[in-house]
DNA sequence: GCATATTAATTCACCTTTCAACTTTCACGG
DNA sequence: CCGTGAAAGTTGAAAGGTGAATTAATATGC
C-alpha cells in the first residue's frame, strides 16, 4: 500500500464479488446475533463458550483465548468480566506462571452451551451452510483458506 | 430456530468452511482498517465516502445512505456528525420533504476520496481479490449471491 | 379539514470497544 | 543474584454503537 499509481481498478466482476462478500459478512453476523438474542447471549459470548468448552479442562489462558477468538487482550478482559458477572465463566489463577490466569467455564456456562448450541447450529445452517451445495462449500473452503493464511501472517497487534 | 432436536450437527467439512469464513471476515476488516489508518479514515468513513461519491450530486438522503451501508439510522446519524466535524460531509436540508436531510460530500470529502481510493483498492486487491483465481472469484460470487439475498430478505431493523 | 398513523431523523442512556498506562511476574545476560 | 527488558493481564477514559423515546413533518381516512 505504498505509492501505487499502477494498481488496476477493480473490474465489475471483482467489484461485485467484493461487495457481495462484505454484505454477506455483515448481514450474517447481524442475523446470528439476532438468533442468539432470545438466549441472552451475544456472538462474542457464544464464541468464548465454544472455545472454552472445546478446551482441555474447559479452561484456557487469557492470552490463548484472546488469540483463539482474534480479539485484543483488553477487549477479552472486559468480555470475561461481563461473562463472569453473568455466571458463565470464572477466572482461576495459574500455578505455573503467576502472571497468568485461566478463564474457566462454570457449570452454568457449560449447561448454557449445551442448551444453546443446537439452536445456534440451526441458525448457522439456515442462514449460511445449507444455502450452498456441498461442492460450492468445498470450493469456498479451498479458495478462502489461503486468504485466511495470508491475513494471519500479517496480523500485528490484533 | 425453534425447538429443533432434528437439526444435524455440522460435519467437519462444514465446520472448517464456516470457521474459515468467520476468520477471513474478521481478519480482513482489521487489515483494511489498518491500511486506511494512515489516511485518517476508518472503514466506515470510507464506505460513506464511496456511497456518496457514486450518488447523483454527491448527495444522499440519510435514510438511503443508512440502507446502502447496512447500518441503523442512529448509527449513521452519529457517523455523519463525526464526518461533518472532520469536514468530509455536510448536512443539507431537503426541499421536497422538510423532514429529510441530505448528506452531501464536501469538496474536501471528494478530494479525500480521490486521494485515498487507489490505496484502498490496492489494499483490497492485495488482501483479497488477487488471492483468488478469476474462476474462484466467479464461483465465490455465484455461491455467495443467494446467501446475500436470503439475508437481505429477512433483515428486520438492521 | 381534522384526528391518526407513518416516516425522517435525532437524542438520550446505556453498553462495548479501543488505546495507552500500569502492575506484577518471569527470563536471561553478565 | 540482580537489573533490565519483555510478557500476562488489568484498568480507566474516551470513542463508538445500540435501541427506545422523541420531535417534526407528511400521508391517510373519514
Amino acid at each position: 500500500m505504498t505509492t501505487d499509481s499502477d494498481t488496476p481498478w477493480l473490474t465489475d466482476q471483482e467489484q461485485r464479488a467484493w461487495r457481495t462478500h462484505l454484505d454477506v459478512s455483515r448481514l450474517l453476523m447481524h442475523q446470528l446475533e439476532r438468533d442468539l438474542q432470545p438466549f441472552g447471549l451475544t456472538n462474542n459470548d457464544y464464541e468464548i463458550l465454544v472455545n472454552l468448552s472445546e478446551a482441555e479442562g474447559r479452561r484456557l489462558r487469557m492470552s490463548d483465548l484472546a488469540a483463539g477468538t482474534l480479539q485484543s487482550k483488553s477487549r477479552l478482559s472486559h468480555q470475561i468480566t461481563r461473562m463472569e458477572n453473568a455466571g458463565l465463566v470464572r477466572r482461576e489463577s495459574c500455578e505455573s506462571d503467576r502472571r497468568g490466569l485461566y478463564a474457566v467455564l462454570t457449570d452454568e456456562g457449560w449447561e448454557t452451551m449445551r442448551r444453546v448450541a443446537p439452536h445456534h447450529v440451526a441458525s448457522v445452517r439456515k442462514h449460511f451452510i445449507d444455502l450452498f451445495t456441498p461442492e460450492d462449500l468445498n470450493a469456498l473452503q479451498s479458495s478462502l483458506t489461503p486468504v485466511a493464511e495470508h491475513l494471519r501472517e500479517r496480523r500485528g497487534g490484533l
